[in-house]
DNA sequence: TTGTAAGCGTTATCAA
DNA sequence: TTGATAACGCTTACAA
């Protein structure tokens, strides 16, 4: 079993009294090799216990038939789907994966980029850091012409395609819910609004506002970090309204700023959902431990996995020019659950 | 910016007027060069925007700077800290790493290990899954001489490393730790005893029931897959034994099962800690939005990422031999909260 | 301390 | 449909 020396295509070539040309093409079903000359070889192979040399290979062709994924953390469910979906279609198109996480810092996502660059990835697969401010760590890949493909955390490029959910529709069928249990006063606990997510899920709550004749209030949006230490900072801050002015619902843009505010509310005192009704984003596991449960938003991670790999291959393919399909929106479901249920 | 054509070491060579290998030993800083032409060579590497290829040092010296890990999923916190602990160890030794999850099948898993082994890794990092009951599928790494570590869920191998917490003194520690709270029917939630993680939290359950003379009663452990609806049903099951006969205490081997449980046992109107204490295991953001909130174990998910990429590369350097560091066993720590505080 | 020259295993080119 | 030959860019004996 345990082989001394590698097997190469030169004896496979030998065993069979064919050239390594022949061989080379056989293996990788050229049409213009005999297909009895295939089937010789791929036999001769499985029986030698030939496995091709990638490196030589990507020399030679200039193709490492290997993605780069960079995305800012791996700890979510969400992410797990993702990546799995995207293993799913790479693993199809022939595609290896290389990921990498950025740990929601620029400079690490820079670092990321510059070693899949110099991995020599075929393309690149990038979700966003939240402390990102510019993409031009990417440039290097636009500029030889490797594509990139954002997704969920996107900037617009003319060169890259992006995969998304719908996140405007989103927030405002949260935010119309909201409305439509009775609520008045819907305060937004955002994230960074230069990300395309947090700017487009506040757009989708001013809007949903707007369309049930609601007026704006500005001092209804908090911005920030979104984390469980800046959701408990959030409470205080619903907790200084003077009871008129109180906000009774709040659309947070993620599960976790929702779930550390509810617990310092209850803390405080106030009943979810009567005194104020609750809604989140991403349908994080917490969101169903939470009491009462949170009403929320489930991402379809694994299709956005594949939807990206499938895209990015096809255009690797030259099936399909990255313009063509520039954006593709997956959509996403709406769980209602009792924090937001005032009628109940 | 740019580039035409990729400069090589050979551009570098020409345009300094010295030869190509002391260029590559330049390069790697190849104590036998001339320290200032080292630098010459590294000034002039930079100017012209040299990049290492890694296929044409891979194919010549056949090593790959690679390392393979295998999980069985990335959404819990502790692979993700487990990672990003790899990946500072990895890029500190000179190594990247390629990723793939299992996702708990057996034959995932053997996939991704063939995968690995085509891509040429130095050497492979694994955490099995659930359904692994045979290692055989990494013989081919043995075979060849591969060094292959096991961190936190691991088999044994006269070949192979492994790096894990005290799960056997962790459990032993929870139990105790409920014992001293006055619990004397502590019931425990396992999970699949062929791995060691959860054959050495029962081993340290039942030795602290011994050692402090309470009796072990088979009735009272429940092994399964620790998911949301298994933890569910472990909660039916408690609320079958009479009233009598009824655990005063759960040790869950992990937070998940510890948590459903908990939800299905407050539905049934069951005090928490007053009338059943419980301990869950992983530190999961979930023990801390239960309520009460959840006594569990928190594992130092990036100090094992590092040590085990490190004993890795100190083997692959040749600097230790494997067996000499067969196991490395991290430290854990009890996290005391208020599901198990009947005292209180 | 530096250089020469021979490969590593594959694929592209050109020819048959 | 197949083959001969020359790269791809680097490392490593061996030599100087």
């Amino acid at each position: 079993m345990s082989e001394e020396k590698e097997i190469t295509i030169y004896d496979i070539a030998k065993h069979l009294n064919i050239s390594a040309t022949t061989v080379s093409r056989g293996l990788k079903d050229h049409p213009s090799i005999n297909i009895r000359t295939r089937k010789k070889i791929a036999e001769a192979a499985r029986q030698l216990g030939y496995r091709s040399n990638t490196f030589a290979s990507s020399l030679r062709s200039r193709r490492t038939q290997t993605l780069g994924v960079i995305v800012p953390r791996l700890n979510s469910s969400f992410m797990s789907a993702v990546l799995a979906g995207m293993e799913n279609a790479a693993s199809r198109e022939g595609y290896n994966l290389i990921i990498a996480q950025s740990l929601e810092q620029a400079n690490k996502e820079m670092e990321n980029a510059e070693t899949m660059f110099n991995k020599r990835v075929d393309g690149l697969l990038v979700s966003l850091a939240y402390g990102t401010e510019s993409i031009q760590h990417f440039d290097i890949f636009f500029n030889k012409k490797i594509p990139v493909i954002f997704f969920d955390r996107v900037a617009a490029h003319p060169d890259g395609a992006n995969v998304v959910i719908d996140n405007y529709g989103a927030a405002y069928q949260v935010t119309r819910h909201l409305i439509q249990q009775g609520c008045k006063r819907i305060m937004h606990l955002g994230g960074n609004t230069l990300l395309n997510v947090y700017a487009d899920r506040l757009r989708g709550y001013k809007q949903a506002l707007a369309d049930h004749k609601l007026p704006f209030d500005e001092k209804l949006v908090l911005n920030g970090n979104l984390t469980e230490e800046w959701g408990t900072e959030a409470a205080q801050y619903i907790l200084q309204f003077k009871a008129k002015e109180r906000p009774d619902a709040v659309f947070s843009a993620n599960d976790t700023a929702a779930v550390y505010c509810m617990i310092a509310l209850k803390a405080a005192g106030i009943k979810i959902p009567q005194d104020i009704a609750f809604a989140g984003f991403n349908n994080d596991p917490i969101s169903k431990v939470i009491e009462p449960n949170l009403t929320t938003v489930n991402y379809p991670g694994y299709s956005m996995g594949q939807a990206a790999v499938t895209s990015l291959a096809n255009h690797l393919n030259g099936n399909t020019d990255i313009n063509a399909t520039n954006t593709i929106v997956l959509r996403s479901e709406l769980i209602i659950r009792d924090s937001s249920l005032k009628n109940k």
